[in-house]
DNA sequence: TCTGGCACTCGGGCGCTCGGAGTGCCAACC
DNA sequence: GGTTGGCACTCCGAGCGCCCGAGTGCCAGA
C-alpha cells in the first residue's frame, strides 16, 4: 500500500500532466503543489511509484507521466466527481428544454456533451428493450397485408408490414388490436412475449395463423436490438488529442464509425453508475489510447440507454465525469417529462 | 487561350502532384511524361501558367502545385470521368444488393463510396419533396385523435398525430382514407396540395374541420424538408489529408457535423449532372481547402436526393467522379427495384 | 520557338554544440 | 528510518552552420 504522501504525489502528477501535456519533474511538482517536502523526497517517491507501475518516463532523465494504471488509481481513489457550477447546470437545462422531439433531444445532448467536455460525445438512443409500449396499432393495407405500428414511451415509432396467408376481417382486426393493447400498453418490452403468449388460442381457428404472424412481427421488432442507434458529435475535438496526429487519431475515427463497437463499449458500463475505461482497459484496440466515460440515463429510475464521451487518457477525469453525470441526469428528466 | 502543350503540362502537373503530394518541377515532369520537349521549355510554359494563375510555387525555387483555378481547368477541360472497371461495378452491385431497408441502403452506400474514393462520403436520405406517395393511412387512436401515416416510394414512413375538435366517425374516416388515397397515391409530393385542395368541400359540413386538419398535417409533413437527413462515413480518410494536420482537419470535421451546411452544399449541385466544387469555390469557409464532388440520384429518371464526397483539393478527380457517378447510378437502381 | 547552359535560390537533412531539466545516488542530518 | 542538499550524469531539444540537390530564371544560340 502506498503512503498518503505518495498518493498525493501521484495526484499532483496526474493533475499537472493533464494541464500541461508535458512530463512533470520533481522540482516543478514541489513548486506548483504545496507538498511540504523537498524535490529529493519527491524523487524517491517517484521512483517507488514508477516501480509499482503507476507512472513512467518517456526516456531517461525526463519527467514522469501517468500510466493507465496510474490514471486508474487516480480515478478510483484520488479523484472525486467535480460537480458543475450552477450557471453550467442552468445552461444545460435551458438548452435541453428547447428540444422538440426525440431526435432533437439526442442531438442537443450530443452537442452539449461535446461542448462541455471538449471531447467526442456519444449518445445512444433510448433502447427499445428497456422502454414500455405506449400503443400498438394495426391496420390493413390490402386484403392480406397488415401494417403494425409500435409507439414507445420514449417517442420512438417502429412500423412493419405483415403478410398474412388469409384475409383478416375488420372486426377480427379491431378485436386483436383491442386485446393486444389492453395487454401490452404500459408494459416493458421484455415482458411482452409472456403477456401475449396465449393470445392466438382465444381466436377463431381460421384467424390464428394471422394472429401468430402479427405477434411474431411484434416480438421481432422488440427484439431487434441490433437497430440501436447512436449519435456522435464533437469529433473536431479530436484535433486537440496529441502531437503525433495521424497515428493516434485514425483508429479513433475508425472506431467511431463502428457503431457496433461503440454500442458494446457503452453497454459495458455497469447497469447503474458511471463507468470509466482507461486506455488498454478498452477491449477495442483502436481505442487503446483513449478513455471512455459512460453512464446510463433513463426517464424513470431505470436506465434506458447510455451516453458518454471518448477522449485521450490524459483527460480531466473529475470534470468529465461531472459533466457526463449531469447531462445524463438532465436528459433523464427531459425524457420523463415528455 | 493556352496552347495545347501548356494544357498538357498543366495536366501532367496535376496528375503528378495528386500522385506524389509534392511540388513538381520541370525536370521530373519531362522524365515522367513524354512531353517531347526539354525541361527548359517546360519551365517557360510553367512561368506562363503561373502568371495566369493556374499553378503556384510554395516558395521560390520549389516545384509548382496547381491552384484551385488550375484544378478547375483540369476538371473542365482536361479530365474525363474515369469509368470503373467491370469487377468494381460488379462489387458495387453485389454490395448494394444485399441491403434490406432504406437505412441499410444509405448505410451501405456511404461505406461503399468512402471505400472506393478513400475520402469522406456524404449521402442524403431520399428527400420527401421529390418522391411520390405510396400510401396514406389514417387511424383513430382516441375519439378526437387521429394518426396519419405516410408511406413514400423510397420506403420512408412518417407519422403524425392529428387532434380534432370533434369526434370523427369510422365510416367518415374510411371514406376520407379511400378518397385521399385515390387522389394522391403515386403522385409526387409537390403535386399533392393541388390534388387535395377541394377535398373538404365534398364532406358533410360537420366533418370539414377535421378533414382540413388532416390535410393540413399531411401538407405540413410533406413540406417539412428541414428534416432531411444525412449519413456520413469514411472520416478516417481525413488522416490522409495532408501534413499540417490539426489546422487542415479541424474545420472539416466541424463542417461535417453541420448537417445544414452539408445539405446546402449538396443542394448546390445542379439539378442533374455532377457538380465539383473546388477549394474556395465552396461557400462554407471551413471547406476552403477541400473539394466536394456531388451528384443527384433517384429511383426514376429524376433525382430524389444527392450524394457525394469531400476530399482534399488534391484529389484524383477523374477517379472520384467516376466512383461517385457509378454509385449514384446503382443506388438509383436499387431504389427503383424496392 | 525551342534548347542547352549557367548562375542563383532555397529548403531540408545532417552534424554539432550547448543549456536546461531531470534523474539517481550518497552522505549528512533530524 | 525518513528527509534533505549536493553532485555528477543523462538526454532531449533548440539553435546554428553547412552542404547538397532540386528547382528556377535568364540568355544566347540553333
Amino acid at each position: 500500500m502506498l503512503s498518503e504522501r505518495r498518493l498525493e504525489v501521484l495526484r499532483a502528477i496526474v493533475q499537472d500532466y493533464v494541464g500541461t501535456e508535458e512530463p512533470v519533474g520533481s522540482k516543478a511538482l514541489t513548486e506548483r503543489h504545496r507538498l511540504g517536502v523537498s524535490p529529493a523526497t519527491v524523487r524517491n517517491d517517484m521512483a517507488v511509484l514508477e516501480e509499482e507501475g503507476y507512472i513512467a518516463q518517456p526516456h531517461t532523465s525526463a519527467g514522469r507521466i501517468p500510466t493507465d494504471k496510474g490514471y486508474r488509481l487516480f480515478v478510483d481513489k484520488l479523484a472525486g466527481v467535480k460537480p458543475l457550477s450552477t450557471p453550467e447546470r442552468r445552461a444545460i437545462q435551458n438548452f435541453l428544454d428547447g428540444a422538440v422531439d426525440l431526435d432533437d433531444v439526442v442531438g442537443r445532448t450530443v452537442r452539449l456533451l461535446a461542448q462541455l467536455t471538449r471531447q467526442v460525445a456519444v449518445v445512444q438512443y433510448p433502447s427499445l428493450t428497456r422502454s414500455t409500449v405506449r400503443h400498438v396499432e394495426l391496420l390493413s393495407l390490402a386484403p392480406a397485408r397488415l401494417m403494425l405500428v409500435l409507439i414507445t414511451d420514449t417517442g420512438r415509432v417502429e412500423q412493419r408490414l405483415v403478410d398474412t396467408q388469409t384475409p383478416f376481417g375488420e372486426t377480427s382486426l379491431a378485436d386483436l388490436r383491442a386485446r393486444l393493447n389492453s395487454r401490452v400498453v404500459g408494459r416493458r418490452f421484455t415482458d411482452v412475449p409472456q403477456l401475449v403468449q396465449d393470445l392466438p388460442e382465444s381466436f377463431e381457428i381460421d384467424d390464428r395463423a394471422t394472429v401468430k404472424a402479427v405477434l411474431a412481427t411484434l416480438l421481432e421488432t422488440l427484439a431487434e436490438e441490433a437497430e440501436e442507434r447512436l449519435m456522435i458529435g464533437g469529433t473536431a475535438n479530436l484535433t486537440r488529442f496529441g502531437h503525433d496526429f495521424p497515428l493516434t487519431i485514425r483508429p479513433v475515427l475508425e472506431a467511431l464509425e463502428e457503431h457496433v463497437v461503440l454500442l458494446k463499449l457503452l453497454g459495458e458500463a455497469g447497469e447503474s453508475g458511471m463507468a470509466v475505461r482507461i486506455g488498454h482497459e478498452n477491449a477495442y484496440e483502436g481505442l487503446n489510447s483513449t478513455s471512455v466515460v459512460s453512464v446510463g440515463y433513463g426517464s424513470g429510475g431505470e436506465a434506458v440507454a447510455k451516453l458518454g464521451v471518448v477522449g485521450p487518457t490524459r483527460m480531466d477525469y473529475p470534470g468529465t465525469m461531472g459533466a457526463v453525470r449531469a447531462v445524463a441526469r438532465y436528459v433523464g428528466q427531459i425524457l420523463a417529462e415528455s
